[in-house]
Order: structure tokens, then sequence, then C-alpha cells
DNA sequence: GACCACTATGTTATGACATTACACAGCCAA
DNA sequence: TTGGCTGTGTAATGTCATAACATAGTGGTC
């Protein structure tokens, strides 16, 4: 499933219980979670969600002050991701669009405006929760 | 400039310090800055704010836990709003992309997902400071 | 091997952001 | 004048995040 080679035992075990959960989690509810593991304190946990977001593992969603897993392995890739979350049953969907990416690409460019970084989230209700 | 007809007095106070301000305010630098006028709750000012948002004069920015005034008077009929936030001198622009909507609804619609909110925050450094 | 730089780790304390719970006051319509 | 609604005031608490300091492993270089 996972091959985190190159990954740290705190960070292992923080992106394993992130792909486990079918929601986003908080740093303290990770924390929580691997308190059996011998994690005790909350900097661990947010110095191990600081390298996965990095490595392009993990995402932070603003919006809520949780994490989630990637969907896909190299999502960071395609440049400018945006979220759509449940507010019901708390699942996040990923999805990335072109046009989107260059309509603010080209708002910053006429602005000026050095971008570094974007954040796009769509809070809601997923079609099975609405119905 | 502001004829805040219909607000109460804190929420008075609190739009007029976020319209005053030249960068996103929290809601306790907001509360820091109004104790002289009698505030000295945190929830005095997240009340009033949440109204303020609700009508549609102050926005949230999710991706720093801060809160704006609006920059036009009715920017929340367009719909859908984007910020790009410069992180060295904390300077908010609001634009809108009609092209963006119409992408983001597509793909909700498509999905089944109904849409309640959207936050678009664009991090980086604006033409002056990138210079 | 001894040294140094770099990265990760563990722990305590603290700071920053936000809400719950409860009590009271004003206003307006039935 | 009663009851519902909205706003207000206050204290306590809950939630999210980082600063500061000490320790330990790892790998390169002389």
């Amino acid at each position: 499933m996972s091959a985190h080679s190159d990954l740290t035992r705190n960070q292992s075990l923080v992106l394993d219980r992130l792909e486990k959960a079918d929601a986003p989690m908080s740093a303290y509810a990770i924390l929580d979670q691997l308190r059996d593991d011998g994690l005790r304190a909350p900097l661990q946990v947010y110095r191990a969600l600081e390298k996965l977001l990095d490595m392009g593992l993990a995402h932070r969603l603003e919006s809520m002050n949780a994490f989630v897993a990637c969907a896909q392995p190299h999502c960071h890739d395609s440049g400018l991701i945006a979220f759509a979350i449940c507010e019901k049953c708390g699942q996040v969907s990923e999805f990335s669009d072109d046009v989107v990416r260059e309509r603010l690409n080209g708002w910053a460019d006429r602005e000026g405006f050095v971008v570094k970084r974007t954040t796009m989230e769509i809070r809601g209700e997923c079609r099975a929760c609405a119905a």
C-alpha cells in the first residue's frame, strides 16, 4: 500500500494514520491515536506533518484546521488542487482544473503578484449526503 | 464612507476597525483595539464578526485566521471571491472570475456536490514587495 | 577514529484562536 | 403583559499551534 521508505518513524506513523482515516484529522486527533505508539506531544505530530506537506504526501485543509493524506501519489505535481469537503460525512474529494489554474495565474501575472501557495476549498454536501 | 445604519453598536465598532486597518486582523487584535470602547471578551468580537460575515460586509481569511472588511459594498454578490494575500506587507486584494466560478460549479454539478461556501486564497508577494 | 554539521527527536511551557454555558436587557408582535 | 427574538456581558473552557531547550543519530571530511 504505502511504500514510505524514506520516512522517519514519526512521519510514517502520522501518514499511515491519515491514510487509514476516512475524513480529515486534526493534529490533536492524530496525536490521540498515536499515544500507544509512543507519541506524547503535539509538536511531534506537527513536525511530521510539516515534512509530509513539504514532500507532497499530505495536505492541510485551511478551512477546518485539519489534514488529509494525498489522494494520489503525486497529486502535488498537478500544480493546483481544489478540495470539496462534505460537512456532513467529512469526506474530501480532490481535483484539479487546468482552466482554473490558468485564470488564477493570469490574474497574478497581470498584477505582478508572485504566487507561493494557493488554497481552494469548497464546503458543502456530497451527493450521498445531499440526497 | 460607511453608512452602517442597521448595525448594532458592537458590529459597527468591529466593522469600522476592520475598514481602517490596512491588513487583515485577528479577532483578538480587533478586541485589543476596542478595549477603550468597552469591549472585554473575545465573544463580543466573534459575535459581531459572525453577523458581518452573514451580511456580506466582511470576509474571513481561512488561511490566516483573520478578517477583512469587504473591498466593495456588495462584493458578496459576485458569487465567488478570490483573495491574494501578500505575506510581506499583509495587503489583501479581492477579485472574482466568472470563468473560475463556472469551472467549479461545473465540477460540483457533475459530482452532485451541493456547494455552500467556497474559499480561494492565494498566498505570495504583491508587486511592490516582490520588486 | 575525531570532529562537525545536519536532521530528527523528546519534553515543558506558552501563545493564539474559538466556543460553551449561563444570565440579563431591549424590542416588537400577538 | 406575555412570550419570542435578538443582542449583550462575563467567566470558563476547549482547540489549534509554536517557542525554547536538551538530547541523540547520521553522514561526510580531515
